[in-house]
Formats: structure tokens, sequence, C-alpha cells
DNA sequence: ACTGTATGCTTACAACGTATACATACGGCG
DNA sequence: CGCCGTATGTATACGTTGTAAGCATACAGT
């Protein structure tokens, strides 16, 4: 009566899944990025070789699809019963550090070619709450999307210029080092702003973010 | 005398040089798109091996980063004379024109890796026009990170989402088919917004240039 | 006229995604 | 118990990619 799996003969090692796959895909692209993730090395990973990977995944399209899902099923969703402002911005802020967190998530995000449940969950999920705000139905519709391209552009924007603190200053002056004098004064200027303003009191992104639910607050008496 | 470049032997074909290779890059991936940018596929549009384009670019990716600051170098730059509303306003339109008519272009810019002069020069004519709007320092600063992440992300979100206005409520009827019926309420209802509301009276982009704009404006009396 | 330098071609290699064909080992059936 | 279809993993192979190395040619400056 042992109606488990039983595993496949205990000697061999334990069979592939999709689960243990795209986990594996996950793992190797938060560590080497996603240019390091090709089927053959994946299967090495996993011990098996890379045409095994296709009982599970049908290419590397939806392998990738697969991942991205993944983080998105990170984000954490607003609450209905919450206060509308708190949740949006809750959600959002969540969303936006996992984009951080996957620094090669939030380029695949940005097309259409990978939506997977758990993006499509939480994309309803924000536009419930907004839509319980008691916002007009046009704001609706502009905050929504105003949200989701901050969300995803602020983090590109962090992941791709983002630097360890402690290297700022340095990394700040080695780039400017590298443009031409006295070319770009105002940009020189505002990297260098950068450097000394280490420490701010809103990232850029809560300042958007806090555009953005100004914007739906304001609609609400109309 | 005759201190012209002289063509060389007139017989032969006119040579390459790198703003030629730029060019045909270009062309090709506005019609095919970056995937099918290839070095093999690029020297025949240009009758010639692949390998001869590396006399004129160092590898791939340097031919990226050429044709990506060939579109920075479409946007029009505001003019410091005129109001920094108006100018932050126009150039900011500009580019994101630009990035809509380069669907690839935007995915690109989002990393560090090819930022060329066309595109520093943008964004120090941004922060110079935002500097003598007369907003505080800080505000320069935010405004500037917001105003580039809103246009580079709102291109990417319309690059990827759009569809020609007439088979827009087929396909949006379509992609809702795919979805399993019931479980996304309010996106259902945002995407049957899109289709009905084909003509709105202001873009996705519009509003959250406006949301950036007058959040500078507010500033401008502290 | 000679010579280095710039340009282009040929060949070659390693890595990639994946189609195809095969081997094995399982669960359900008689 | 034995058979067999299905699920899983492997081996091999093809076409495409970026680009390194070596060679040919044709120019510009002496």
């Amino acid at each position: 009566m042992s109606s488990e799996p039983a595993p496949p003969t205990d000697r061999t090692r334990e069979p592939l899944s999709r689960d243990r796959v795209l986990e594996a895909a996950l793992a190797m692209v938060d560590v080497d990025g996603l240019d390091a993730l090709s089927m053959r090395k994946l299967g090495q990973a996993l011990g098996v070789e890379a045409m095994s990977l296709y009982n599970h995944v049908d290419n590397k399209d939806d392998l990738i699809s697969g991942i991205v899902d993944r983080v998105a099923a990170e984000f954490t969703l607003p609450d209905p019963a919450g206060h509308w402002r708190e949740e949006l911005g809750r959600a959002a802020t969540s969303a936006h550090e996992s984009l951080r967190n996957h620094p090669w998530a939030g380029f695949l995000m940005m097309t259409p070619d990978h939506v997977g449940p758990h993006r499509l969950g939480f994309m309803d999920a924000i536009l419930s709450v907004l839509a319980s705000s008691g916002a007009s139905a046009e704001m609706v519709h502009y905050a929504f999307h105003a949200l989701d391209a901050h969300i995803v552009g602020t983090s590109l924007r962090d992941v791709s210029y983002t630097i360890a603190p402690e290297d700022e200053a340095e990394t700040a002056r080695a780039f400017v080092a590298t443009l031409p004098p006295g070319r770009y004064p105002h940009l020189i200027a505002h990297i260098e702003w950068h450097a000394v303003a280490g420490e701010a009191e809103y990232t850029e992104f809560e300042f958007g973010l806090k555009l953005i639910l100004d914007a739906v607050e304001r609609d609400l008496g109309a």
C-alpha cells in the first residue's frame, strides 16, 4: 500500500522536476547573471545532460518565464482590507526590493513575453486596491500605469547604477575622470551630489511613489 | 594639392567606415529587431565579410553602443533660453518618441554599458534646465531621476504593449481569452478600458510627466 | 620605388539552443 | 508473474553565433 511516489531505485539520484530546474536556474542567474545561464551549464549544475532539461521545460524561453514568475511570486500583495495608500505603498516597495535583489528580472518584466500567473495576480491586486480607493476610473487607469512603469523603471535604474556605498565616492570620481573635462558640468555636479549626499531622506523610488499616490489622493475629492 | 581623401580607386566599391557600419546596423535593427543583428548578417548587408567589420568596431558591444548613441543623438535638447517647463516637456517628449521609434533602444539605455556622448549631453542639458528653474538642489536631483526613469520606463512599456489601434479591441479580447476565467477581474476590466477608451485625453506618458513637472513647480515657491 | 599601415578575406574554434534517435526504468494491466 | 506504454535521461548532431589568428592587398609618406 505504499502509495508514495517511491524514489526510483534509491541508489540513483533524485529525479528532476520543473521545480528543481527552475530553482537551480534562479540560483544560477542570481549569482552569475542572465547571460551566464545556458542549458548546458544548468544541466551541469543539476548533474544532468542539457537535453534532459527539455523534459521539464519547453525551451529556454519557457525556463526564463518560469524564473521571472518566481520573482513575481515574491511580491507582497496589497491587503484589500487595509488602507489603500499604505497597501499600495507596501506592495510597490516590496516589488521594487525584489527587483533589486534579482537585478536581471526587471529587464524581463519589461517585455510582454514573460508574464506569468503571479505577475498577473500582482497587477490585479494593485488594480483592485486602486479601485477601492474611490478614485475615478481615469485616475485608476493612469495611476496603475504610472506605478507599473515607476516600479520597473526605477528598479532597472537602481540596479544598473547602484554601487556599494563605501565605493561610491571613488567610483564616481573614476567615472568623472573618463569624461572629457568641462563638457558635462551639470552632470558632474549631479554625480558629486550622489557621492556627498550618501544618506538621503527619501530614495528616488519613494519620491516618485509619493508623487503618484498624492495624485490619487487629490482625485478622491473630485 | 588635392588634399581630399581621394576615392580609393573608383572602380572598387566605396570603403567601409565606422559611420557606414553603424548606419547599416541601425537600419537592420530598426527593421528586424535587436536579435536579428549578427556580425555576419551585417557584413552581408554591407557586401563584406563579417570580420571586416572589426576594423571599424571593437566588437559587437561597441557596435551596439554606437547605434544606441545614434538614437540618443536624435533627442531634441532643451533650449536653455526658453522657459524651463516647456523645454523639459519638449525634450522629454522627444526622447520618448525616439525610443518608441526604435523599440530596441530603451532596453539598452537602461544599462550603464552603453552611455555615449549624446546620451551624456542630453542628461547634462536636462540637469542644466532643471537647475535654471530655480528649484532646490534636492528637487533638481529627484526630478532628474524621476524624469529619466519615467522616460525610459514608459517607453519600454509602450513599446512592448502597444499594438495597432485598429487591432486593439481584437488583440485585447484574444489575450483575455487566454486567461483563466474569473481569476483576474480587475485586470480584465483594465484591458477592456484600453479597448474602449482608445482615444484618451492624455497619454500615460504625459500623465507622469505632468506629475513630475508639477512637483518642480510647487518647489519654486519654497 | 620602397615600405609600413590600414583594410579586407579566409579559416578556425568554442559555445550556444535544440532536433532526433535511442536507452532505461517505471506503474498499470493481463 | 510478465508485458508494455509512458516518462525520463543520454548521445549525437546541426546550424548559428562572436571573434581570434594569419594572410593578402592596396594605399600614403618617405
